[in-house]
DNA sequence: CGTTACCAGATTTTT
DNA sequence: TCTGGTAACG
């Protein structure tokens, strides 16, 4: 074992010794918050703690994997994969995997994403016959997850005069109304949004005593990082958590709260004080990431915010360079300027690629960044925006499968259910759901009685087909993995033939997509495979079994197929655990953080993480402080914040930028440069690329000198066209953009129609049996010869090669054809 | 029922 | 600029 405890400063062998009792850590930016935790984590197990009997919560899913490898590494041995680590969201997304029958949700739940849980929002807004425009599923979404997140449930938000003041106020009273049908229609479709994760535990908590006093029996040593970052919900399952041994340790930063709009509160700090008996305090005040330079501007910036808790950072780092400003004209010229300069300090200073991090306050940013990387051939990643889960094509190939784990899941049914098209299309879907809600079951029961509601001969039949291959999946799953399931899946659906034979650049781009994921789940399978017979050898956790203990809630999830229920479910469980794990997943947990190339990101997301190189970019009013929080002091002290944490990434090299107009829905828009640069220190500050001042005036980059100067030493070098072809090759083709157009556009001119005069007594003939070299004439294109038949037999579609009009597809159904020869 | 073409509306940050 | 929702048509 390494002797972990050299290295260390005083305060922070303070903090990995004190293991007994509650203890707050205050920890800077740069203070190495990580390395006393895991050494915390790690001392605790060479004191023989046992590691099953650790609770650790993170941010991220990353920083829990990269906190097990560190203990592993201290300890030197792999004990530490019996930790109890991950965020709060995916820690108790297990737990309740196995609890979840107790509070009446099928062990299988689905967990709904934020579009999911709109959709259902949307959904239940019209069956109330109100108008999803002025209730716009997003706004609804937010109330209610903000009422989630203090513990205020359906029936208390209804009650709270205070809350229905705000709705009054907002001209929206029915919000209370749909918090309660849609937590119930959640219910009903066996599904927990990203807020039930922490209330429903909670509830868990609060209602079975048994489960309460076995993970507070467990839980006997409990670690909280970002605790500045947490919200009521959370903290209350701590206290309860926690309330048996009281060995509590929580790790943060008041100056570094940025999530208050997820609805996490500093309270959080003051009350943790108030909660526990003799708090420890250990403050880490000794920054070792950030030059002088860049700690005097973060602390200075930091100071205009009022009421933190005190303390003062301070480094024995050298001086380093002053922290450069630059204005800009365009949001453009910014890119173009920050890859210029990444290109320098690669060429100057040796840097690599993944030395530097553009960093911005909203995602839409990221445009003009992209567009001048590429441009200069220089690797780049964007964490952020859309995950790979996201994706239209994976949500519909993972709803099948979603599907396939829990029936109940209505949203994952509405999306497969005419994807790829078989027929089944709105009136049907509408009707389904309109029978589910008078009969008071789930959609797909509806399905499997269609017969008993009166559809239409030819909709039934697709009903039942459709049915049918869903179970005929389910009753494969209990002899298949998942992945042998999932091939099946994409085969029989057509849904990969489909996409491989799309092949535009996007349905390329899709298929390729498909077969990652593919890969995704054999990996999966794989690596559960091999956890299972570690799990054999006696080292399984009880949670990773749901199933050992008799379950009613099983039943009626189970398909009507027969034979072997235990393969079924423990097969379905597994399933149903990867489904939870990649709904959980963010971007940022599947990207490497090592690889060579430039990061890309915001704010927020760059929270935790270092780099040598920082580029801060967009520090205009309107944008950063955002237009939307400016409107008391405590949104524009969170922005403030925001501010802090980007300047205190940087350890060697921080450059500050804003343009002075920007697009803006490709509209220009002009921006006053932020409040915030005028609390920048000027002593540590280069503002020779600002044009003298940090306001609006003299020169600047992009209109001319400084631009030019920066240019002429290593201007367009690598910009010949095999670097961008490969560039584009790795990174896709750059979006178009008004400049890359020709000036003078060719609008394809729209194929007129030729008028044609049928004979006043034209009959459509019966097509039913129409076939290729047919001669027919239509009514408004004319004359013409049948080159092609396709479609299926419910809905054929014949290519006709008209005289006047060129190819047109008709479809027979619809479009009246007389027979000519 | 399915496809397409047009128009409106959106951007704050995320598990 | 991009996306999603809708209307109109085949």
């Amino acid at each position: 074992m390494i002797d972990y405890l050299n290295g260390l400063n005083e305060r922070q062998k303070e903090a990995v010794t004190t293991i007994d009792g509650a203890l707050m850590i205050v920890a800077g930016a740069g203070s190495g918050k990580t390395k006393v935790l895991t050494t915390r984590i790690a001392h605790l197990m060479a004191k023989g703690v046992d590691a099953f009997n650790i609770l650790a919560l993170t941010f991220t899913n990353k920083a829990a994997k990269e906190m097990k490898e560190r203990v592993e590494h201290i300890l030197g041995n792999h004990e530490a994969r019996n930790l109890y680590i991950g965020t709060f969201h995916s820690v108790f997304a297990r737990i309740l995997r196995s609890e979840a029958t107790k509070i009446g949700y099928p062990s299988n739940f689905t967990i709904y994403d934020t579009d999911d849980a709109k959709s259902v929002i949307k959904t239940v807004i019209n069956e109330m016959n109100l108008d999803d425009k002025h209730y716009k599923p997003s706004t609804v979404y937010n109330r209610i997850s903000s009422a989630k997140n203090a513990l205020v449930n359906a029936e208390e938000y209804k009650t709270d005069w205070h809350i229905q003041q705000e709705d009054m106020r907002s001209n929206r009273p029915a919000i209370a109304q749909i918090y309660d049908s849609y937590a119930k229609r959640c219910f009903k479709n066996g599904a927990m949004d990203f807020d039930d994760l922490l209330i429903k535990f909670y509830e868990l908590l609060k209602t079975v005593p048994e489960s309460l006093s076995k993970y507070q029996r467990r839980f006997k040593y409990i670690m909280i990082d970002e605790y500045q970052d947490t919200n009521p919900a959370q903290y209350e399952i701590i206290k309860l958590l926690g309330a048996m041994h009281e060995n509590v340790c929580v790790v943060g930063d008041d100056a570094q709260s940025i999530y208050s709009f997820r609805g996490a509160t500093i309270e959080n700090i003051l009350q943790f004080q108030k909660d526990y008996d003799n708090v420890h305090l250990v403050k880490l005040e000794q920054n070792y990431r950030s030059t002088k330079n860049i700690l005097n501007v973060a602390n200075e910036v930091i100071a205009n915010n009022k009421g933190q808790i005190e303390k003062t950072l301070f480094t024995d780092n050298g001086d380093g360079e002053k922290i450069r400003l630059v204005r800009t004209m365009t949001d453009n010229d910014e890119g173009k300027f920050v890859a210029d300069t990444i290109q320098e300090q690669k060429l100057r200073n040796h840097y690599r690629n993944k030395d530097f991090a553009i960093l911005y306050r909203t995602n839409a940013q990221s445009r003009a960044f992209e567009e001048s990387l590429r441009r200069m051939s220089i690797p780049y990643i964007i964490y952020g925006g859309i995950s790979f889960y996201q994706r239209k094509e994976i949500k519909d190939f993972i709803a099948y499968l979603r599907l396939i784990v829990n029936p109940k899941d209505e949203e994952a049914l509405k999306r497969v259910i005419n994807y790829p098209a078989r027929g089944i299309g709105k009136t049907t879907i509408d009707k389904c759901v309109l029978y589910a809600n008078e009969q008071n079951i789930s959609m797909w029961e509806v399905l499997t009685k269609a017969q008993q509601f009166g559809f239409k001969a030819g909709t039934l039949e697709a009903i039942d087909q459709f049915v049918t291959m869903i179970r005929s999946f389910a009753s494969m799953f209990q002899k298949n993995n998942a992945y042998e399931v999932a091939v099946h899946v994409g085969k029989q659906t057509n849904l990969v033939k489909e996409l491989f034979n799309d092949k535009s650049t996007e349905g390329l781009q899709r298929y390729e997509n498909i077969q990652e994921l593919l890969n995704s789940i054999k990996e999966w399978v794989d690596d559960t495979a091999n956890r299972q017979q570690i799990d054999d050898d006696g080292v399984m956790i009880d949670e990773q079994d749901p199933f050992a203990a008799s379950d009613p809630a099983q039943k009626e999830l189970s398909f009507d197929a027969p034979a072997s229920p235990q393969q079924t479910t423990s097969n379905a469980v597994t399933l149903g655990a990867y489904l939870q794990q990649i709904t959980l997943l963010t971007d940022a947990d599947a990207k490497d953080p090592d690889a060579d190339n430039v990061k890309l990101m915001t704010i927020h997301a760059a929270k935790g993480l270092e780099f040598e190189c920082v580029f801060a970019a967009g520090l205009e009013e309107q944008l950063f402080p955002n237009a939307l929080s400016i409107n008391t002091r405590e949104e524009l002290e969170e922005e403030r914040r925001l501010f802090y944490v980007v300047i205190t990434r940087a350890k060697k090299k921080l450059w500050i930028s804003y343009a002075n107009t920007r697009y803006k829905f490709g509209q220009i828009v002009q921006n006053e440069p932020s409040r915030f640069l005028d609390e920048l220190p000027e002593d540590f500050i280069d503002k020779s690329y600002a044009g003298g001042g940090s306001r609006n005036q003299g020169s600047s980059f992009g209109s001319g000198s400084a631009f030019d100067r920066l240019k002429g030493g290593f201007g367009n070098k690598s910009n010949d066209y095999d670097d961008v072809a490969k560039a584009e090759k790795r990174y896709g083709a750059p979006p178009k953009t008004a400049s890359s157009k020709p000036s003078f556009s060719i609008t394809p001119a729209r194929p007129q129609t030729i008028e044609h005069k049928p004979d006043t007594d034209f009959v459509a003939s019966d097509t039913s049996n129409l076939q290729e070299g047919q001669r027919v004439e239509h009514q408004k294109f004319g004359f013409g010869e049948v080159v092609k038949m396709e479609g299926s037999a419910h809905n054929p579609i014949a290519t006709v090669k008209f005289e006047l009009n060129g190819e047109k597809k008709i479809m027979l159904n619809y479009a009246k054809l007389r027979i000519v020869s």
